[in-house]
DNA sequence: TGACAAAGCGACACTAGTGACGCATAATAA
DNA sequence: TTATTATGCGTCACTAGTGTCGCTTTGTCA
């Protein structure tokens, strides 16, 4: 049943995806994202009925695939600083290419003032990096790996000056030296030793 | 000489703050503007020839004033402490009133791939700030009031700091309580003594 | 006060995007 | 295979915005 369509609506992810990422969120119009897919108008509003639904899609998908693959790695005893460590190359990977970060994207609808008042599936992705996060630091901690921070305040720290890295980066064309500042500071906030 | 003209462009660039800060960047056209200033298309066209030209000079002049203001404050031997607790509170108010804030409109514009990629007219904005807060705190650290930190990355601190509760408080709608921690932590980083 | 420039008007042609429709075609279950 | 449903197509009418142009009105200087 309805194979065919659910390909389509992959397709159509990930091909949005790519847009997102290089252009923003508000740049992307359905048309872009026909001619990439190369479906035609009527056969892309079959599917989805504006960028935003697309958008919000990805985002929460993106986010729970995050969350998942961290707690599958928690049940099965890695440790929490190898966890971290992927975690945070993923991190530096956008920060250095602010060019092509989806990340990017989720900040300028955040900052949107015009866009999801009251939209709750944005504030789903909050939550759940936020307990990603959070459960990671709890277990690091429990396993004597981090040091016993408050896992909340620590996750805002991460959070805001991924944020400030994202914009600054934009803005110093790259300089490489910040990011890696900023997750050496992240590191050392949690792990225990730091030659 | 001119003196009409200079008048409509101030009330011009007045109106479109307030558009800038209630809507964001991207959501503001000329066709707002027109609206809110009474002017007709042609009218506006002859001052300004997109919105982008308007919200970089207003983004400029906001600052410049900015930096004036301290320059001034410095030359007249106020306290540091006294010019940091206005500056603060200034953010706090932004922080506290993501709805009606410009500067989330410039944090939407620099998080906009599209926009600015060789503009020099909006890192200016940066650099302007940046040299405003150096100043600062190299004064503080001169007059003993404020620790001996590394005025550059004390900057870096407080502008992500700051860009990550705007956009926090956007989605928490208006939790009064992390603005106002951060604002501490500032004054911890900064100030010798907090009772 | 008259000449000239500056400022303001509103209509116009244009572009880019939306979303809906009826029809065509492909997939799938009977 | 056939009936049926899901998928896909392309056109159409519509909207919102842009930027320009020629004309009128208003300011300003001599």
């Amino acid at each position: 049943m309805s194979l065919k369509g659910d390909k389509t609506r992959q397709i159509i992810r990930e091909k949005a995806y790519q847009l997102f990422a290089q252009k923003g969120f508000k740049e992307v119009t359905m048309k872009d994202i026909c001619e990439l897919t190369g479906l035609s108008r009527g056969g892309l509003y079959r599917h989805y009925e504006s960028t935003e639904q697309i958008f919000l899609e990805i985002v929460n998908a993106f986010s729970d695939r995050q969350k998942s693959e961290v707690d599958t790695k928690i049940k099965q005893h890695v440790p929490a600083a190898e966890i971290l460590e992927e975690l945070l190359s993923k991190y530096a990977d956008e920060m250095m290419n602010p060019e092509n970060s989806f990340s990017l994207a989720i900040c300028e609808y955040y900052s949107n003032p015009a866009v999801s008042k009251e939209d709750n599936s944005i504030t789903r992705q909050y939550q759940t990096s936020k307990s990603t996060w959070e459960e990671l630091i709890s277990y690091g901690i429990s396993t004597g790996e981090f040091n016993p921070v408050n896992p909340e305040s620590v996750f805002h720290v991460i959070l805001f000056a991924y944020q400030g890295v994202r914009m600054y980066s934009r803005l110093m064309k790259m300089d490489s030296e910040i990011p890696t500042q900023i997750i050496e500071e992240i590191k050392k906030l949690l792990l225990k030793e730091i030659s």
